[in-house]
DNA sequence: GTAGCCTTGATT
DNA sequence: AATCAAGGCTAC
């Protein structure tokens, strides 16, 4: 009886989220909507403040956390975090005009009339079977279904019970599960739109889809290449009409790159202080050392991070000592899909070191293993793999649906599912010339993972060999992974 | 700077 | 001719 309340309470209260989903409020700010602007239902005001934000390069700062809440009352307080909630509720730069030309339609007209009808589409369905629990999955999400709601990811995911941040599995390695438990180590700044970067170096060429990057430290003279020309080819269904909201998300809890660095510079610092000039620190255990920092910081990472965070610390633990090399390597090697200099790999204390100089030092392992990953990072650069997809691929190989014996499988299968079908949706949006970039894409999930094999077993072999430092979590996984195994 | 109303002009 | 999403104008 009380299941079936509960079921009742449940689609009640989706019911009631439908409704909202067709009132005609403003993602942004919730007051009336007045049509679609710059690519989707917004108000009158919303429509305004992006104009002139986007026409006038404006930069605004956040006094407050960078987290505040707009709506139509508070919307003046804070246009930083307000032209950050119209990017992430989808509003298109490229859908101002740089040359101010008045009137006419843009390429956005079909997109808005397709989403007129997949609205009306939804409403029938729900207004049919309004007791349904989830809308029908043909439909595929709506242009402003997601971004409705400030907590719209969450009512993706199935109702859990709150994480067990008091339990340890017993044979929880000391590092990790302190790691995984202590709250004074996120980092405070997560990436964010910030009002300066989009338009900082360039103006927006009018119905050119420009790639903004996220980053505020990305290297100066870096564009990301402009897709979509106004005379490429269109397949023959159209691509979505906006980027998925999940995507976006994911890209939201990357970290702060700068603090990462300053982070991992700071130890090492210290670590090389701790000794004296005539004890040099190998460069390999500063390698050690780095690794060690940065594989912290993806713990880190993914404890803040959605999805993850709503899992037990076991189920925690059990992904990350499948994944943690892969990680790593992802993290070297989309840093330097980044760097994009060919000849030098780019360090995430930010220092640049010619590959030359390295392979003259280095044994055949290590040699074999930045040359292969080297291959990775040039296949990936070819394909232009932006930081969005990047953001996918650590999501993708954190949950891990061949994990065994965790507690949620049927969670981590589907954040795997959802995450494999915003990416695909996503590069049908951005790239929608090129079908099968997201199995292009893909198919370099496997030599992710062959490569961090062979980093482990390299490791693995430094460790015995006695030249890895002890006491770290690098050490601490292999032995883990080893030991399950 | 904001936001409501006005003008414009390609598309239908 | 009607539509409607761009940019413009202006009282606040």
């Amino acid at each position: 009886m009380l299941f079936l309340l509960t079921i009742f309470i449940y689609c009640h209260f989706k019911g009631m989220e439908y409704r909202h989903e067709f009132e005609d409020l403003c993602p942004v700010c919730g007051d009336k909507v007045s049509g679609y602007h710059y690519g989707l239902l917004t108000c009158e005001s919303c429509k305004g403040f992006f104009k002139r934000t986007v026409q006038n390069n404006k930069r605004y700062t956040c006094a407050e956390n960078q987290h505040c809440k707009i709506d139509k009352t508070q919307r003046k307080r804070c246009p930083f975090c307000r032209f950050q909630k119209c990017l992430n509720v989808g509003m298109r730069l490229e859908a101002v005009r740089a040359d101010r030309m008045r009137g006419g339609r843009n390429k956005f007209g079909p997109m808005y009339k397709r989403d007129r009808a997949l609205k009306q589409q939804k409403k029938a369905l729900i207004h049919i079977s309004s007791f349904k629990l989830e809308p029908s999955p043909s439909l595929g999400p709506s242009l402003q279904s997601e971004s409705s709601f400030s907590g719209g990811l969450s009512g993706l995911l199935p109702p859990l019970t709150p994480p067990d941040s008091a339990y340890v599995p017993p044979y929880c390695p000391p590092s990790l599960g302190v790691a995984l438990q202590s709250h004074g180590s996120t980092f405070p700044g997560q990436y964010q739109y910030t009002a300066a970067t989009p338009f900082s170096s360039r103006s927006i060429k009018s119905e050119y889809l420009e790639q903004y990057t996220y980053t505020p430290d990305s290297p100066p003279g870096y564009t990301y290449p402009e897709v979509r020309l106004p005379g490429s080819p269109q397949t023959s269904s159209l691509p979505p009409s906006t980027p998925p909201q999940l995507v976006l998300n994911l890209l939201h809890c990357e970290p702060d790159e700068a603090q990462v660095r300053l982070k991992v510079v700071r130890y090492l610092r210290q670590e090389e202080g701790g000794h004296s000039k005539q004890e040099m620190v190998s460069s390999f255990r500063l390698l050690c050392i780095m690794a060690d920092q940065t594989l912290f910081s993806i713990v880190d990472w993914a404890r803040s991070c959605i999805f993850f965070r709503e899992l037990q610390v076991g189920d925690q633990m059990r992904l990350l000592h499948n994944c943690w090399s892969e990680l790593l390597v992802l993290d070297h090697v989309c840093r330097q899909v980044q760097h994009g200099k060919e000849g030098t790999l780019l360090l995430v204390t930010g220092e640049e070191i010619e590959i030359s100089s390295i392979l003259g030092k280095a044994g055949p392992p290590l040699v074999s293993l930045i040359q292969r990953a080297q291959e990775l990072v040039k296949r990936l650069q070819t394909l232009q793999m932006d930081r969005r997809e990047m953001a996918c691929f650590k999501f993708l190989t954190l949950f891990n649906p061949s994990v065994k014996l965790l507690d949620n499988q049927a969670f981590v299968e589907s954040v795997q599912e959802q995450v494999n079908g915003a990416l695909m949706e996503y590069t049908l949006y951005m790239y929608p010339q090129s079908a099968e970039r997201c199995s292009q894409l893909l198919l370099h999930l496997p030599e992710l993972r062959m490569l961090s094999t062979q980093a482990e077993d390299y490791l693995h072999y430094k460790h015995l060999s006695g030249e890895v430092p002890c006491n770290n979590l690098l050490v601490e996984m292999l032995h883990a992974k080893r030991a399950v195994v």
